[in-house]
RNA sequence: GGGCCGUUAACUCAGUCGGUAGAGUAUCUGCCUUUUAAGCAGAGAGUCGCUGGUUCGAGUCCAGCACGGCCCA
């Protein structure tokens, strides 16, 4: 074969030479065709699921099928192909899971048979018949009736190894799921988690909306936004990267248990932690403190743990993990003197704390707020240890513009943030509903911010105005989700709990090659 | 942004000291009516990621680039 040589054409590609495998395949669909055989036909009725039928029938033995003289229909893709002569068996598979078929000439036909014989490994066909069992014990499918469901016209990956290469699995996840069987369990995990989150919260009071997507001031973090533009307005629009500051406003307007479970975009680095685009999940509670959205956090995950593990102590990649509540909690400070080993002096003297920063390799800014070196430290030296789940607590007030101050020492904020496995899970704290205070301290960010930053910071006064209202005392949270069904479902990496996470798009023939892409009708 | 590793047939992978490009799966042909990584016999299939360099000769050595993975910032 002639690799798919794709050709450069200003933005799209178009294959000059096909594989060997495809042109055969393209022959033999065409011959199909020339026999009044339809390709693509539209006309199936809702078939029987093979999972439904195992489940039903697998205890029976040859003896009971025999009496079973109902016929089953089933439709699904073609995984494996063993073909004898004037018989054959296959594995069909649908969306339930697979069921073996047999086809037999002189059951099905010479014709019918004839047309068989030009399936191939990935075509989606339709089976009628009775069950039996085989000599081998497994339960089959005798076809009396088979018909071409969908062509497939290129083929699969290798039926043993199936489809290996990350990058191939990511650009291509339509083939990464027909291959991989614990993929689409994954993501049926994640997607009963998500309808847990969804459940609990709304079983608990708290309304479900929706924010902007796209805001006219970045706020509720500190990330890099995306920049678009909407000509109708003549502005530019950010991509939200916090839905927080419109989830407040809605305390302000009297819903007093809100929650937004969607995605957010950060214009950053992509890791093994990080996509650009990632799933949220954002409750405001009036009423409550950030203690009271410890236990609920606690209560949360230990119940869906009990679901998706069947209990609250697991490994993660090797770890031992114990969600069983409560859970341990450390001041920041006292996380930095215990776990990172620093000297409680120190906490308190910049220069120290540069000092140390830059042995291990990280040099910062004079004029940072202290509360930045400590999150610095924090994250070198505690955060990967701290594996079983832990509450960090008494965040620096200079690095928690929301966050309501502690009672007894404005300096730090009622807020934690929760570390499971040595991560970032979730973010919360009771929300600093003060309007004048909440107002010092975005101008002060502002201010404080370098001339170096794309995005020129702006203070969000509607905002304030909304304060100046009157918000209840509150507590909100943060869950990363994706995180969340990472520890879950025991992925290593983001982009396993993501459909198709980000991916730089393909620009130069070769591996991982663009497929043919028409130019579009009425694009410039 | 830095370091390490990878990129060879549609897929999974070998490729020794620099000397004509290999296997399995898949595909095609023939045989085969209870197989299940079916079997047997045969065949076709490659711009060795891209560009340049060294060399009589490069998949292999060197440089740059692209994409990806992992680790670090």
């Amino acid at each position: 074969m002639s690799n798919e040589l794709a050709e450069y054409t200003g933005g799209n590609y178009i294959l000059s030479e096909e594989s060997q495998v495809i042109q055969q395949r393209r022959q033999k669909a065409l011959e199909l065709e020339q026999q009044g055989i339809e390709l693509f036909p539209n006309d199936i009725k809702k078939p029987e699921r093979a999972g439904a039928i195992k489940k039903v029938y697998g205890n029976y033995d040859a003896e009971d099928l025999e009496k079973v003289e109902d016929s089953f229909r089933v439709a699904g893709r073609i995984m494996a192909l063993r073909r004898f002569g004037k018989a054959a068996f296959a594995n069909i598979k649908d969306a339930s899971g697979s069921i073996q078929i047999h086809v037999m000439r002189d059951r099905v036909g010479k014709d019918v048979y004839k047309i068989f014989k030009k399936f191939d490994i990935g075509d989606l066909i339709e089976v009628e018949g009775r069950l039996f069992r085989t000599r081998t014990g497994e339960l089959t499918i005798e076809a009396d009736r088979i018909r071409l469901v969908t062509k497939s016209m290129r083929p699969l990956p290798e039926k043993y190894h199936g489809i290996k290469d990350k990058e191939l699995r990511y650009r291509r996840r339509y083939e990464d799921l027909v291959m991989n069987e614990d993929v689409l369990e994954t993501f049926r995990t994640r997607a009963r988690i998500i309808q847990m989150l969804r459940t609990y919260f709304v079983s608990n009071g708290f309304l479900e909306v929706e924010t902007p997507m796209m805001q006219s001031i970045v706020g509720g973090a500190t990330a890099k936004p995306f920049v678009t533009h909407h000509n109708a307005l003549g502005i530019d629009l950010f991509l939200r990267i916090a839905p927080e500051l419109y989830l407040k406003r809605l305390l302000v307007g009297g819903c007093e248990r809100v929650f937004e479970l969607n995605r957010n975009f950060r214009n950053e680095g992509i890791s093994i932690q990080h996509n650009p685009e990632f799933t949220m999940l954002e409750f405001y509670e009036a009423y409550a403190t950030y203690e009271d959205l410890m236990v609920r956090t606690e209560e949360l995950f230990a119940q869906i743990a009990m679901d998706v593990k069947g209990a609250t102590r697991f490994q993660y990649q090797g770890m031992d993990v114990d969600l069983t509540p409560p859970w341990k909690k450390m001041t920041l400070h006292q996380s930095l003197v215990e776990v990172g080993k620093v000297p409680e002096e120190e906490l308190v003297d910049r220069d120290a704390l540069l000092a140390r920063l830059s042995g291990l390799g990280v040099e910062m800014d004079r004029d940072e707020p202290l509360g930045k070196y400590l999150t610095k430290l924090f994250d070198l030296l505690v955060e990967p240890n701290l594996i079983q789940p832990t509450f960090i607590t008494r965040y620096p007030t200079d690095i928690s513009p929301l966050a309501r101050r502690n009672a007894e020492n404005p300096e730090v904020t009622d807020r934690f943030e929760l570390f499971i496995t040595g991560r970032e899970i979730a973010n919360a704290f009771s929300e600093l509903n003060d309007p004048r205070d909440q107002k010092a301290r975005f101008e002060e960010q502002v201010a404080n911010r370098g001339d170096d930053e794309e995005i020129p910071p702006e203070v969000d006064y509607d905002y304030i105005r909304a304060l100046e209202i009157g918000m209840p005392p509150a507590a909100g949270e943060g869950i990363g989700v994706d995180r969340l069904v990472m520890l879950m479902t025991d992925s290593a990496s983001i982009r396993d709990v993501i459909l198709f996470p980000q991916m730089r798009p393909v620009s130069s023939p070769g591996k991982g090659d663009a497929e043919p892409v028409e130019p579009v009708k009425g694009s410039k």
